[in-house]
DNA sequence: CGTACCTAGTCGTCTAGAGGAGTTCAACGT
DNA sequence: ACGTTGAACTCCTCTAGACGACTAGGTACG
């Protein structure tokens, strides 16, 4: 039997966070390994003699820290950490294309993870001032706009946004949800815009609660936002990809030059 | 007077998160601007007629989304958000060093913030494993380890720790407090290592309680870590630097080829 | 004038209890 | 054999009240 040890009310922690700081040692130490069930509300209330919103304050303590994860009616579990994943600044490199795989299957792979794509939709919509600007595009033009789930090993990761202005997509499968080996990219050299680079901008924020639902975190996790550009050899936008990560599942690699 | 609503019990979404989504939604168009005080909880418990736990848990989830900051007997207020600092890839190239100016200076000045460093620390230390292996050199080197604060505005953005190799910077400013115009990269160079590229590990995560006392952030607020190996042209790594960012204060920006 | 104290207002923590809703599984009836 | 029901368990949300601690401002006292 778990050692859950007691609280000390002449202690300057609440008893709260007393509870937390036990419980989170032993998922720390791994006495509580991943997916583990933690005590019930109820037995906790009866081990540390408290009332119940002091056993849940302590709880959501550890949900704040993605530590465990509740499931209603069923139990609260200790989170399995999501592995991490780290992108290359090579990610995109032609090989990978050349191989048939989009980027983000191929780096998976390479990870020893299962990747898998969900929930993909593609529409076409007028282009937002943003998108715009960044496409070289005007108000008035329209954007492919693709969006989709990526998960490795069953759990959500990141989800991302495409924009692709309709003069290059129209007709060719960027439109369409399957867009065959190669991912959009090969599709965009298809049509006759040979990738030359692109630029990333990188941030980090709290997800809102949409964010938290599609991506199944708790509140507490950050997430990272990556807004790429992509540019053709005469240096033409010609995609804006708007994603949102896991934080805590990524490490971003870049190379810069000293110049 | 502000109209806050009101809540609907028929509604699907519980109480506690109608309050919260009124009052976001408030704060997200400006009729709550930032450091202006919440009503009291005392104030939303009248008006909407809940329990003071309702109005609690609302209040809860804008500050886990970093919204809001709870002072103890003062009230609750809007945060006000820092500015936002773009770091283009570009930052560390060698004309800033060539005019003299340490990259942070250079980059915060042409943003118009004013730029302060403070908390310099600079010791000699054994190297962490993890130091060791990216600057390639044994458990057993030793490293000039310089710790410092960065500033913009007066509010901390970041801190940042850099790891020299001893056999490079020994006998050089680099081991000094001040290590005179154009920072320690300056001086690597002037100690015969021409600086040719650096790589960037980026990731982020909730900060540990120290991190947020350094750079005074509340809960709810994540930081961006940024790992910077430098290596000049013969490919040998010169200098590692470890930084922790405020991750609202900061937008990164990377090129990436698409070779 | 300055200090110490008091007080009202704020958020922080805890107690005790209620009903609701999702999950699981065994007992039951068909 | 199969589906339904119900009980027991879980976490979710809310109520009502209590005391504590921190802040700011006014007041009384030295």
């Amino acid at each position: 039997m778990l050692d859950l040890g007691s609280i000390d009310r002449s202690d300057d922690r609440p008893p709260y966070r007393q509870i937390a700081d036990i419980l989170r040692e032993h998922i720390r130490q791994g006495q509580l390994p991943p997916g583990e069930q933690l005590p019930s509300e109820a037995e906790l209330i009866e081990y540390y003699g408290v009332a119940r919103m002091t056993v849940r304050e302590a709880i959501r303590e550890l949900r704040g820290e993605g530590l465990v994860v509740a499931m209603h009616g069923k139990g609260v579990f200790v989170r399995s950490a999501p592995p991490v994943r780290r992108l290359a600044s090579d990610r995109f490199a032609r090989r990978h294309r050349k191989e048939g795989k989009a980027a983000f299957l191929a780096e998976a792979e390479t990870a020893g993870h299962t990747p898998s794509v969900d929930q993909i939709r593609v529409t076409n919509e007028m282009v937002s001032p943003e998108v715009a600007e960044r496409l070289k595009i005007t108000r008035r033009d329209r954007v492919i706009v693709r969006s989709r789930r990526y998960l490795a090993d069953g759990q959500p990761v990141e989800v991302a946004t495409s924009y692709i202005p309709e003069k290059i997509a129209k007709g060719t499968p960027i439109a369409e949800v399957d867009t065959g080996p190669g991912g959009i990219y090969a599709r965009i050299e298809d049509a006759g815009h040979q990738l030359a680079h692109f630029t990333e901008e990188v941030s980090a924020r709290m997800p809102t609660p949409e964010e938290r639902k599609v991506l199944d975190i708790g509140a507490g996790i950050p997430v990272m936002t990556l807004v790429r550009t992509a540019y053709d050899t005469d240096d033409v936008p010609v995609e804006v990809c708007d994603t949102v990560k896991v934080a805590r599942a990524y490490v971003l690699e870049y190379d810069v030059p000293a110049m």
